[in-house]
DNA sequence: TTGACATGTAACCGAACAGTTACATAATGA
DNA sequence: TCATTATGTAACTGTTCGGTTACATGTCAA
């Protein structure tokens, strides 16, 4: 199992990448996420987990308090594999209007 | 469902994402893609049915043949979620560092 | 020390997924 | 016309996923 498999599977849940923008505006507890997306303590936990595993977020322990934040990694992994993509997309595409343009020459 | 949610998706599957890269390198017929990738052709016909659900790929029609090929506009929804949800997690760490800058003073 | 709180893990369940085989449709060419 | 080829759809199935409730762990505060 590749990493970028991990993190764009992490992606593929909307409640997971509604996570995400919610931690771009902050650090926030678990309980706290669980409440703002509508979903049960342990729901939440597990797409945490999800997360974590992908390297997309970062917990660190505050008393009893588990408080999350976006990793400064996060989603490089999942964002250059797109631009990469979108790159070579785009010289593929290139090729292939040089290629039209010598055939109709 | 919103567009983001079933390209993320789409995007989600190793088989969906190689196909994708497979199809960088130029067209191809479902049956030759079912044997690069090594699945069934009803299996990979669900994989092209789900990226063409998403507008990432296109098929044309020759003969009895279907060929499909990346849409121009393959992936451009989920580049521009994560350029953004990069770009603001900048500018998020930018306020932050100049936060803790002003405290220091 | 003890009760309350915050969280994660275990166990479970219904729904969705990804794969298969069998069948339907449509186009080729002999 | 008719057998063959290319493909998609239908029907089915084991597995994974996403959600829940119940329980365990660890920390605070009185």
């Amino acid at each position: 199992m590749e990493q970028a498999d991990i993190v764009f599977y992490a992606l593929g849940h909307p409640i997971r990448r509604a996570v995400l923008a919610r931690l771009q505006t902050g650090e926030a507890r678990a309980g706290v996420l669980a409440i703002e997306h509508d979903i049960s303590r342990p729901g939440v936990s597990k797409h945490l987990a999800v997360l974590r595993r992908a390297g997309l977020i970062i917990e660190r322990k505050s008393g009893r308090e588990l408080i999350y934040r976006l990793n400064p990694e996060a989603a490089s992994e999942a964002r250059d594999w797109l631009n990469a993509f979108w790159e070579n997309r785009l010289s593929a595409l290139k090729q292939l209007a040089e290629a039209r343009h010598e055939r109709e020459k």
